[in-house]
DNA sequence: GTCTATATGAAGATAGAC
DNA sequence: GTCTATCTTCATATAGAC
């Protein structure tokens, strides 16, 4: 019903197997993906030629379209893959906590530990919807709008509950989804802050937001964390 | 210094006089001014033809090189413009505000009025940068990057007199501007919360956050707003 | 499977008449 | 100021040899 516009090799495991972490592209497909990721992430989608892509996998422009479609095969490809890594993810939490807390506090982890592993793969998905033509965009948009969902339930969950606070639920799931998704764009491995620092920060902002209430129990300067 | 790309009306206000409020567009000039900003947010700029640019306008699309440079200048005055005004603005609640509450309160309340407000410029401003050639983007991201440190510097301000829980200064800054800007992407004008709603809870979420604590004070159901 | 060669179209930009 | 006509470049994609 999917990957319409595959032509071969669709059990080829793009990516999925995941034996290996960041390895070297085994496959020339692979090599293939492996480029388009770089410089879609880079350039933007249009902006990206075909050629150059070629050119970092190591072959001529024309001998991609023996592994894809088109262009745009590779762009659904890249979205559809680490969609649904982020969706299945999302769905093994809700199978294994029952509680909306913890379970929020797993979805931001899990959330900001794909975002930050598959930066580049999750930039794309967060710039680039508008370049999906006709039935791919329908497609990625039904994946991303299933994880919209399951985090809304969530967060109803846990409102019902008592748990959270009353409040709008699409927008809390949208300002929360969003400034973790937004993680890709300027978290830089290796750099001041490690991963587990950054889910930390953001699950402290998320459930307890900005301000000292009441407790003032907050000790005002040399306490940084850098 | 600036504007090198302008080429004429160096002095004619674009959209900036606003003395009207969102009426058709006066000037030729204006007219492509708004049809590339419809078509950068619609389909981003490099999938943007500049004849439809100039279809929208009205002219043919050698006309526009009588009031541009080239395709960039547009993108290029589409950022300056709003990023002048986002700065402007927080800049002046910097001057009438004293206290990092009511600076944190005053900047969130801005930020989302002008991110709806100007929707499509914002979002290009938001998804865009990487279109930008040269020392265009050093210019923009400059912009920007002062934006960032007043918010900053409200945040920095707020945590040495224990008004804001300490945290990482940048980080939290990161989270809470984009999860501001995102609004420009799914808000709808006219739909079902109005943009003070939306200021109300996304301040509610940043400065409290999502969990009950302590005070159990928060009635579970039957009081959601819509 | 990968190559060279090329078809085909569309883009941004320019020239020069009016 | 705006037009028509056109230049030039570069894109995706295809054909067919090896």
């Amino acid at each position: 019903m999917r990957n319409s516009q595959l032509k071969r090799h669709s059990s080829e495991s793009p990516g999925g197997q995941s034996g290996s972490v960041q390895s070297e592209p085994r496959s020339v497909r692979e090599a293939i993906l492996a480029a388009a990721v770089e410089l879609f992430a880079r350039y933007g989608y249009h902006a990206a030629p075909l050629r150059d892509i070629a050119r970092m996998a190591g072959i001529q422009a024309a001998s991609i379209y023996y592994h894809y479609a088109n262009k745009q095969a590779l762009l659904v490809e890249i979205m559809e893959t680490y969609m649904r890594r982020l969706n299945a993810s999302l769905e093994q939490i809700m199978r294994e906590q029952p509680g909306p807390l913890e379970r929020l506090r797993e979805a931001i982890a899990n959330h900001i530990r794909l975002h930050t592993s598959f930066k580049n793969e999750f930039f794309i998905i967060d710039t680039e919807i508008r370049a999906l033509e006709g039935a791919n965009r329908d497609y990625i948009m039904a994946l991303r709008d299933h994880y919209e969902h399951l985090i809304q339930e969530i967060l109803r969950d846990g409102m019902e509950r008592g748990i959270f606070k009353q409040s709008d639920i699409k927008v809390t799931s949208y300002a929360l989804i969003t400034m973790c998704t937004e993680v890709a764009t300027w978290f830089r491995p290796g750099g001041r802050l490690s991963v587990q620092q950054v889910i930390d920060l953001y699950s402290q902002l998320i459930l307890q937001g900005l301000l000292c209430q009441g407790d003032s129990g907050q000790r005002p300067a040399g306490s940084e964390h850098t």
